[in-house]
DNA sequence: TAGACATTTGACCATCTGGTCAAACTCACG
DNA sequence: CGTGAGTTTGACCAGATGGTCAAATGTCTA
């Protein structure tokens, strides 16, 4: 039976909710097809079979964990104030991405696997939702160097310079441990990017 | 029978050769575990069992791959020229590895995909080659710096900021494709990396 | 508390996948 | 041109994996 999104039974809400956490551990490790239901299964205490009673597939998890996570991941760009400061809207915004790397690593590699590959699944949601919700954001980031506020670059690339240059940080985790050592991985993270936006970004009279 | 290194018959040297090629194809696209043997095999045009006489495995068909492509991958930064004028050769190195994302996203691509899942194939690789490899060339930058040839900033994000922000492009090609239409996805890429570390690393006296 | 409905599970299946093997075929060379 | 080494392949195997199903168990409410 299809499980209708609204009036989920006290268990069902329990049982999704485990299923989605345990699925974000094992997706976010090991990319769509690394994953196996067996793994999400162990990981969240269900037995398969009742895994599958509550999503039809693999792919219907990998879905719903997809949709229900895309919203939080681009909230901090949504809250970019077309009023504030410009120069500390973006600070602002890069700091909140920097802390994302740090305390949401499993979203951003979740997210990374599946871009690496083509994002199969993902393509619409990209154009839709994503490339709306970027659009605007250029317009703001245009309005503000069109007023003087900002020092003039191309506003994707600066966009796109914020996401990886944060999300590279949970994304290659690995890597930046490794060479860091015996630093922590994000010591110092945040002041050389404070720094970086700062100097390019601070317009000149 | 082990085929050793040396003394490769000519068939063996183009089959071997012809098997990466297909190889970084299919894993690059796929992920280790996303790729099949199968592929691979069609990808490459030959047997399966015919492949497997060239590499005993799978796995070894991914590690000859990885450390084939390593070396070159890396050669840039081996470039880095000490007495070089140092804004300049940091702006070389970062141009380079641009123009790698555009002619060698498979590359990349592949190594993404290996240390998002987190390099459980190349850990070795990263904590000898790697990080002697950004020991010196951290040694380079710092020098750099202590003369006053180049504005201070923390010379690991540095480098991390280099390969971030360049590589970016090839490994969320996807992305940026989208978010960029109907410019092309590397338009003005290389003008906004240039003044970002110039103002960054420009010396201020 | 009985019945209806929701939840859970062991057993099972078809397919995919990495890998093996013996036999067949090709090729270089004396 | 014969021979031994190198190359290729069809057939096959074992284990992993996504998914199904009927039956058993739990939960809620009339």
């Amino acid at each position: 039976m299809t499980i209708s999104e609204t009036s989920l039974t006290r268990i069902q809400k329990r049982n999704r909710a485990t299923i989605l956490e345990a699925a974000l551990d094992v997706f976010s490790q090991n990319g769509f097809r690394g994953a196996t239901v067996d793994q999400i299964a162990k990981a969240s205490g269900l037995s398969k079979p009742n895994l599958l009673y509550y999503f039809h597939s693999k792919e219907a998890i990998f879905t719903a964990l997809l949709s229900q996570l895309l919203d939080s991941w681009l909230a901090p760009l949504r809250d970019l104030n077309p009023d504030g400061e410009p120069l500390e809207e973006i600070l602002k915004y890069a700091h909140r991405k920097l802390e994302m790397s740090r305390e949401m690593p499993r979203e951003s590699r979740l997210f990374a696997n599946e871009l690496v590959q083509g994002a199969p699944r993902m393509a619409d949601q990209l154009s839709t939702d994503l490339r709306g919700l970027v659009d605007s954001t250029i317009v703001i980031f245009e309005t503000w160097m069109a007023e003087g506020k900002l020092a003039p670059v191309h506003p994707r690339h600066l966009l796109f310079s914020i996401w990886s240059l944060t999300q590279h940080y949970a994304d290659f985790d690995v890597q930046v441990r490794t060479l860091m050592e015996p630093e922590g991985p994000m010591d110092g993270a945040w002041e050389f990017l404070e720094n970086l936006y700062r100097k390019m970004l601070t317009p000149t009279p």
